[in-house]
DNA sequence: AGTATTTCCGCAAGCGCTTGCGAGAGTGGG
DNA sequence: CCCACTCTCGCAAGCGCTTGCGGAAATACT
């Protein structure tokens, strides 16, 4: 059985409030009393029951982490990369996966109603936008969106730069001769794929080619979404000479399609992907993509959360990185 | 503020008590009373605290998720086998990252003992064994392990059967015409290495290949470690015609290094590799590889932990599962 | 020496829920 | 009509911890 403050009461000769104090290292006790208390509390290995502290101090030092998608190599970053953070601020991470299952959502969102967590990171996805709102706002909730765009900015949110990231690959795309560029976008991710074609149709006008509809292919943002979308593609009378994949699942389908298909890359077709991961460094010839600054993501969520935990007023509601396009060898023609 | 039973009790006239019954649906209530409790608790949207209850009742319903490697691709697998078997059978999972990290893992094996979570599942890695033992006999603390293993046979485990993987994968090599198999192996994983080692021997033996130590590389099992163990091998005397790395980080390293090298394979080496991913769907020509019943690993294991935190007696401590050859082309000569 | 502070610590209530026990009301059998 | 029983439900203690409040002891001040 575990040893409890009674017990550690009972064997110093205190009250129990006391022992409370000298673990927690609040003030109201003696010094020497205070080093019995913990030479006790160590020799017999006190650890404080966290439901119970929990109970009383009305939090839990946990948060949940909800993932739009786990089975993307990018989503590993992200996890990761928060869990870190988190577990350096002394948080817990639940993990949620809801892999686009509002059903699973919801049910989840009953760790926050049932004071299991402090607050909670949504990373992707789009769902039930409306019962994250009124989650945030029934509760003290604290909820930060991570790489999610909802309808009015309510939630502290942190994003990157849709925009620039497929304005960068775009213009990069063009310099490198493309004229037809195909677009992949991921319907799921509604109003940061909106982002996403802008950045597109801005490097597009800039170099005064045309927009065509036909090029831009909205789908489930799978690996099967990416490889259906190069065949309807390829059909297409005036088919790509370039393509833009903006997510990773997309970009593995899409560049499965191309091999079946017999072409090659870059001499087919020039190739700009999404999320850089284990697959661009094996993927021949190495794939040039548009990389999000998973690290700092996870890392600034985090620090939204905890300041917000702590009742800190945050300074901002918004941040947004900047990706960055690592140029390989999948979309430089030679 | 939250609802509490006491506001539910109060509003409908009678105790808490009473109140919590109807609830949990627990006998000695009314049925008329019940319906009443009940609808209106609905109304109101009351939700029980689950810190009280986990205080008053000594269980959670969470369990501990240590993952030794997160950024092997595998562990997603893993991890999301895990989640989807948990969340069915009510659990919520706490994501502990220990990456190699013997002081994450003691940090993290404080959520046993502050009663934070009802069990555990180990998933790979090899560290601190003797905490695991002190953990699981200290408190009733449940714990339960995936794909690692220990020296005595004291926690209920779940393992792939990795000499018959390594056993496969060897013969498929020999009978593709290898003579000089070089076996990447992660000393991580110490006593799972050996029965890898142990698979790819019996295998060399019943051909009346003779073993050579040089071909054998052990390593940290990470990616760097791939590559570099190539370079190590490409300038033996008697270069291997064939690789076997055997967990998923290795395989990409080396398949680095193998291109960098300017070889290709299959024409140069025969190849297989482990775990089945999205990399060996993109990887030209396609990986043979050994790949790991992660599903069922992650519902056996949950199985285990969730039968034993029942109070039911596990009518085994360990279950060994299958791994099955993917048979590519990598590893086909043509 | 007497009073005013400060320091140290114990008492007890409270966090929100569960559960053993017993009281009262209702039922049936003799 | 009375007793024995069953069904409902409330009382209160308890889960292990925190914290406001007040008392006692120790220190400071006139």
């Amino acid at each position: 059985m575990q040893l409890t403050l009674k017990d550690i009461a009972r064997m110093v000769g205190v009250a129990e409030s006391t022992v409370s104090r000298a673990i927690n290292n609040k003030p109201g006790v003696g010094e020497d009393t205070k080093q019995k208390i913990l030479s006790i509390a160590k020799q017999f290995n006190y650890r404080p029951n966290q439901l119970a502290r929990g109970l009383a101090n009305k939090q839990t030092n946990m948060i949940a982490l909800f993932i739009a998608e786990m089975k993307s190599p990018s989503a590993i970053e992200i996890i990761s990369s928060i869990e870190k953070a988190a577990n350096q601020a002394g948080y817990q991470v639940i993990l949620c996966n809801i892999n686009h299952d509002l059903a699973k959502e919801k049910a989840y969102l009953e760790l926050l109603d049932t004071n299991q967590v402090d607050g909670a990171i949504f990373a992707g996805g789009q769902l039930a936008d409306e019962h994250l709102i009124k989650a945030s706002l029934s509760g003290e909730n604290k909820i930060i969106l991570l790489n999610r765009l909802t309808e009015e900015l309510l939630l502290p949110s942190v994003i990157t730069d849709n925009s620039r990231g497929t304005y960068l690959a775009t213009e990069h795309l063009i310099t490198q001769g493309a004229q037809r560029i195909a677009l992949l976008t991921d319907e799921n991710e509604s109003l940061i794929k909106e982002e996403k074609v802008s950045g597109y149709q801005k490097a597009l006008e800039e170099h005064a080619i045309a927009y065509n509809q036909n090029l831009v292919i909205d789908s489930q943002g799978s690996r099967e979404a990416g490889y259906h979308a190069f065949l309807e593609l390829i059909n297409l009378s005036d088919p790509p000479d370039a393509f833009l994949a903006t997510n990773d699942l997309l970009t593995v389908g899409l560049v499965e399609a191309i091999k079946m298909g017999g072409y090659f890359i870059p001499l087919d077709f020039l190739l700009v992907g999404y999320g850089d991961n284990l697959l661009t460094s094996i993927f021949d010839p190495s794939l040039t993509v548009v990389k999000e600054p998973y690290q700092e993501l996870g890392q600034k969520a985090v620090d939204f959360l905890t300041d917000s935990l702590a009742g800190k007023k945050l300074a901002e509601m918004i941040v947004v990185l900047d990706p960055v396009l690592k140029i390989r060898k999948s979309s430089i023609k030679n």
